[in-house]
DNA sequence: TTGACGAAACTGGTATACCAGTGCGACAAT
DNA sequence: ATTGTCGCACTGGTATACCAGTTTCGTCAA
């Protein structure tokens, strides 16, 4: 598509690099419901949704059964589509499988850590400290996926990249649950990544997963910790 | 020649239990992926398999759009679909998610399993030894990517489960890739199963997860070197 | 013989129309 | 007033037609 669309009143706000409609409808879509904006148990219609990107039920249709597929929507047939929630066991699951890949991950990486890597972890990190200090928690979230994320990338499983990168969009998600972001979070887990990144460094494989479970641990005592108030759910 | 319109005998043809075209659509194609009927490098087309499977393009194509994001197909616009394969790279990747995921599992496995789980490996182990004996070797693939995902099953969780399950199908394609099925590999497979079995049941943690890790190196090397011959145990 | 050029025969991507279910509300019969 | 029923207004799912590229190959000119 072009760069300049398009004669549909609603030309997206992002600047999208696209290379098709369907391709700019999930990530909209899956925008929409991992920002919030379209919370749990929000009923969509593929034709209001299609309005509201300006393009044809088609590439909207084939989007949601991709983002069903992962698991963040419900379709029924002749019915509607509902935007799935979370359950505390979600949550649960979700970080223990994080424990698996990441503390795999660290341990392996320890070993192989090569100078462009370490470069890229020290510059990772003082992204954090910078955000963190200017008080920017948006991108502070964001760059804690992006970090886990580097962890992976420099490993070089493209396998382990690709499992841990559907989990990005899901961490946001876990996050959002308990309402907005705040600042004492990242205060404690920017210093956790801190420490991973020292053993890293250090070439202390044991050491790093430790402090990659801990770091884990310590995300899901903040999560389910929060996640006191009464929830009017079925 | 042109596609002068199908001749659709336009009964669905077979009854199926799919709950929609589209899911016929994947699951079929799918198959033809990983049982080998489309070899990597095959060119599909849209029009041919809506033929082939008695729909129109548009099942057919959301299909297409959901087995690409799961990476056995590359679609290129204005150009064609075609099969991917896998490189050893892939292979040597693939290997070492499972690494990560089932290392994790029998770990924990070992310290939480109940005697529903020990019956449900008893019999699983039980079959594949049957299998083996009767020489059944597709059934002994099939029970071998059973067994595997039981761990999982068996562990409770549901994100380590789904994401192993994706991995179920790229298993086949693995193997496949080695041309048709030899009886050594499950001669050498299926005790090894056993041994993990055997540590699960102790509560060994770490036997149980060792012995997976040397599982899985056993079948990365029968793969990657192709050998036929048993080799001694260490 | 050879080269370039253009029409045709494809490709996936999209829009539109239509289908078959579903739920709900209005209206009618009691 | 209650209740049963019909119908309309939705839903996602599918088929069809069309679009804009890309590739192929035959034709025609040099």
């Amino acid at each position: 598509m072009p760069a300049t669309l398009s004669p549909p009143p609603a030309p997206p706000a992002t600047a999208n690099g696209s290379s098709s409609l369907h391709q700019h409808a999930y990530e909209e879509i899956k925008r929409l419901i991992v920002t919030g904006e379209f919370p749990p148990d929000t009923f969509l219609s593929e034709r209001q949704l299609a309005q509201r990107l300006g393009m044809s039920k088609t590439p909207v249709h084939i989007a949601l059964k991709r983002i069903e597929a992962e698991g963040f929507v419900a379709i029924s047939p002749q019915q509607g589509i509902v935007v799935r929630g979370l359950s505390p066991d979600d949550i649960l699951d979700h970080y223990e499988l994080r424990e698996a890949l990441e503390g795999f991950v660290v341990r392996r990486l320890a070993a192989r850590l090569d100078s462009v890597g370490t470069d890229a972890l020290r510059h990772a990190l003082a992204s954090q400290e910078k955000a963190l200090a200017e008080g920017d928690l948006a991108r502070c979230l964001e760059l804690d996926a992006r970090f886990h994320l580097l962890l992976a990338r420099l490993l070089g499983n493209r396998q382990i990249l690709a499992a841990m990168d559907q989990l990005h969009d899901r961490i946001r998600l876990v996050i959002l649950r308990v309402g907005t972001l705040h600042r004492e979070r990242f205060e404690e887990s920017v210093p956790e990544h801190a420490a991973i990144v020292d053993h890293l460094l250090a070439g202390d494989s044991a050491a790093a997963e430790t402090a990659m479970l801990e770091h884990l641990e310590a995300g899901k005592r903040r999560i389910l910790l929060r996640r006191t108030e009464p929830h009017p759910e079925p």
